[in-house]
DNA sequence: GTGATCGATAACCTGATGGCTATTGATTGA
DNA sequence: TCAATCAATAGCCATCAGGTTATCGATCAC
C-alpha cells in the first residue's frame, strides 16, 4: 500500500516520463503522437508512461476521435510540495530547539 | 549524465531510503546502527542507502570512533523545490496567456 | 593482545521496470 | 467498404536496483 509520496516520487523518477510531464506543463495539452515525436522512444512506450502518469493523477486524458489529448494536472504536485515543506519544517523545529537549548544554557 | 532532478527524484523514490531520510530530518543525526534498528532491512542495505543519499547530497556523514553519524542536508532539496515551482510557473503562464487571449477576443 | 562491535564492501540473487515489436480496436477518409 | 491512422494492449527481453549473507578493516573494551 504505497502512499501518495511513494507514487509521486516513483512516477517522476524516470527521466523519460518526467520529460513528458514537463512538456505538458510547459506547452499544455498534447496528443500522444506529438509527445511521441519528441520523446525519443516508441509510441507504446509513451502510452505506458502516460498511463502511469495518469494513475499518479499527474495528467488527465481527453478523447477526441481517434486521438487522445493529455494535459498536466498541477494539483497532483501538492503532496510533493507538502512533503518538502514538512521536511524543511522538521529541520527548523530542530534548529529552534537547539536555539532554545543554547538560550537556556546561557542563563 | 543525469541532472540534479534526476538524482533527487530517483534517490527519494525508494520508500526505505526515503524513510531513512525522513527520520534524519525529524530526529536529527543518527548512527547507522540506530537507523538500521528501525529500518526493517539489514545493516548493509542501510549502508547502501546512506551511500546513495550521500551521493545525492541529501545527507552528510561524520565519523566518530567506529561509528558513523549521518545527518540530513536540507539544502539539497532546493532543486526539487525549484522544479515544482517551475512547473507551477509554466502552468500559471499558460493560464495568463489564456486570459490575455480571452481578453483580446472580448474587445 | 585478543575478542567483540560497528559499518563498509563484495558477491550474488530476484523482481520490477523500461524498452521493443507485433497486434488490436476504433475512427477517419477516400 | 476498405485502407490508413491513432493509441492502447500483449508479450517478450535485458537491465538495474534493492535485498540478502559473508567478510573485512577499524576501533574499542577487557
Amino acid at each position: 500500500m504505497p502512499n501518495a509520496h511513494d507514487v509521486l516520487f516513483r512516477t517522476l523518477a524516470d527521466p523519460t516520463r518526467r520529460a513528458i510531464f514537463e512538456r505538458l506543463c510547459r506547452e499544455g495539452e498534447q496528443t500522444v503522437g506529438a509527445l511521441t515525436a519528441q520523446s525519443g522512444v516508441s509510441q507504446p512506450a509513451v502510452s505506458k508512461h502516460l498511463g502511469l502518469l495518469r494513475q499518479a493523477g499527474l495528467v488527465r486524458d481527453r478523447h477526441e476521435g481517434r486521438q487522445t489529448h493529455y494535459s498536466a494536472q498541477l494539483g497532483a504536485l501538492s503532496p510533493l510540495i507538502d512533503w518538502t515543506s514538512q521536511m524543511a519544517g522538521f529541520w527548523e523545529t530542530r534548529f529552534d530547539d537547539l536555539e532554545d537549548l543554547l538560550k537556556r544554557m546561557d542563563q
